[in-house]
DNA sequence: CATAATTATGTAAGCGTTTACAAATCCTTT
DNA sequence: AAAGGATTTGTAAACGCTTACATAATTATG
């Protein structure tokens, strides 16, 4: 009865125990159907017993999949990222497949280093969360037919999976509300316009003006970078104008809170004076004050899907994938009123 | 079914190329010493022609190691357990360990489940971020010889390596602060009572006011559960004393958004009227308005010491290893006043 | 210059699985 | 009761690598 700790148990243990072959073993941890019952039985009981674990690594080897994903994120500072993984997770792990992370803040140029070794065997999928520079690591990955999907990022005209939010309807949907308010002058902080997402809710916001007679002001619109710096800067400048906007829409939430900083900087209130709009739905755009209004991203549903689409894949390779956009909702809190 | 067309270039394929045997490649990629100059050089150039990269599960399996380890965290909402990881990653990377993620979140008692099953060889070792009920773990681990490190959290009076912040002194120096704007009457707010930190910090708290000759009154001390409802419940029950404090010092950040929203909420101001502190300086911390006052917690320095400390336990087993505080550190910002 | 020492390279035996394929057992059906 | 088929079980060959150990090549030694 003295085991050994240390010793592990393996697929012949429990086969000795169980007096069967070690074939049969393992076709029972596989639920392969060729076993009689009370085989099965019996083995899943030493298994019990023992307290077997089939090692992975081995597993792996020999089946060719590894059991487990890829997910390369920029970084985890902002908890934008945190909910997305959230989402994976859930998925992962009802397919029971173990999630590897890996993130690429450090060092941009790892993404396709990463890349590279993981396609090649490291995991069976990848999922590429914000990406930024996706044109030669998508080619790099669909040369090799690899599986993967992107997350919150539409390449620029590239074909393949992935899964985003809907931000040209996020982009317009805050702008009109903002006009509905009745806000003519209205401020717009681009995101990195390197992003598809930041160029569609610019996209958003423009026909948004447009649909609405406004007459577009190149002066009202800043080009940020998704930093909250951003925000600040970009909203000082806005209120210098001679003819300042009564609103400012920031393409995240981050930058939005800049914004507010800017305006209560120099005496303003917000949203008596200037009424402020970000986008994404951070955890934190509930909790300062006042309440950001905002677009909601759905970040954990897109983390779901991507995993989702990913394991189809696995599932099917041939199936064609294609590009998926989740809805964005306008959440109204206490940044925005009417204009003076 | 799925066959990859694409055959992967293995260790024999490298050899071949190179001219000599398999053994020798194996020896020039493990930087064993006993490969002659001109020959590794060879194999190098070789395995960077063909791009090689080697499998990881057969070199686990042959090697006994998996070459990737284990981080256990609660969560990744907040940003908090974002920035140990961030740490960890960094430290992990710089080893060429693959970083395996869990999140417990959704199950607690997967926690347990977890741990089993990766003590039994899925990884080398494990990183235990905010462990919930760490006792049973830590049995299991130890009587396995299995290598961990328990982050941010100190056992009760368990003896195992675990990296954390000095919550004593934060608790101490946040009160003292607090004491030195005048303030005499200082509402605290606990934490989950449960979880070291937070009985160390409420101790930091009592001692300054001990110190400074203060009379502690019991009634001025709220327990919370480290959540931002807490915070705003807490805050709501102390000003409705008969004696409010002037000042509120929460157990954690989020706990003291929800203060300052309930000092709002009252039509009080932060800080005219009620000073907050806070504790952890998590990334929102400067983000919100008033900017909070807080005890910063090394976060990303925790990950890697942890991970430094794990390490050093997988190259020296027999190293005995204790639990390492790392300091915290008062951070100024717009929070607080003096009292009226 | 032979011989011992040293160093470099090749070889074979696993590591713990999966998975064809072969072998054995159990049912049916005449 | 025996043949044929279906079901269940056993076996051996990978999977790609590490690592003793054996062997070959090189250098140093007397």
């Amino acid at each position: 009865m003295n085991k050994k700790m240390k010793s592990k148990v393996t697929i012949h243990d429990v086969a000795a125990e169980a007096g069967v072959s070690f074939g049969t073993v393992s076709r029972v941890i596989n639920n392969d159907v060729h076993v009689k019952k009370e085989t099965r039985e019996r083995v899943l009981d030493v298994v019990e017993k023992l307290n077997y674990v089939a090692n992975r690594q081995a597993r792996s080897l020999a089946g060719g999949k590894t059991n487990s994903i890829g997910v390369l994120v920029p970084d985890l500072g902002t908890g934008y990222i945190g909910e997305i993984i959230r989402g994976i997770d859930a998925e992962l792990s009802l397919a029971d497949l173990d999630l590897i992370l890996y993130t690429t803040h450090r060092t941009p140029t790892k993404e396709a280093n990463y890349v590279a070794n993981l396609a090649s065997g490291m995991v069976d999928g990848l999922l590429l969360v914000l990406p930024r520079q996706p044109q030669d690591l998508v080619k790099t990955m669909q040369q090799r037919r690899f599986p993967f999907v992107l997350i919150d990022h539409q390449g620029t005209g590239q074909d393949c999976p992935a899964v985003g939010a809907m931000n040209w309807s996020g982009g317009y949907n805050a702008t009109e509300y903002l006009i509905s308010l009745g806000h003519k002058r209205i401020g717009f902080i681009t995101g990195s316009m390197d992003l598809g997402c930041a160029v569609d809710r610019l996209a958003g916001y423009r026909s948004a003006l447009k649909t609405n007679h406004i007459l577009e002001d190149e002066a009202l619109i800043y080009e940020g970078n998704f930093d909250q710096p951003d925000g600040y800067v970009g909203a000082s400048a806005l209120l210098d104008l001679t003819h300042p906007p009564t609103a400012i829409f920031a393409s995240n939430d981050v930058m939005a809170m800049g914004v507010m900083d800017a305006v209560r900087n120099r005496g303003l209130r917000v949203p008596e004076d200037i009424s402020v709009v970000g986008f994404d739905d951070i955890p934190q755009a509930s909790l300062v004050r006042p309440a950001l209004t905002t677009i909601n991203q759905p970040l954990e549903k897109m983390g779901r899907v991507a995993t989702q689409v990913l394991l189809s894949m696995l599932e099917n390779p041939e199936k064609e994938t294609t590009r998926i956009e989740l809805p964005t909702q306008l959440v109204i809190r206490d940044s925005c009123g009417k204009p003076k």
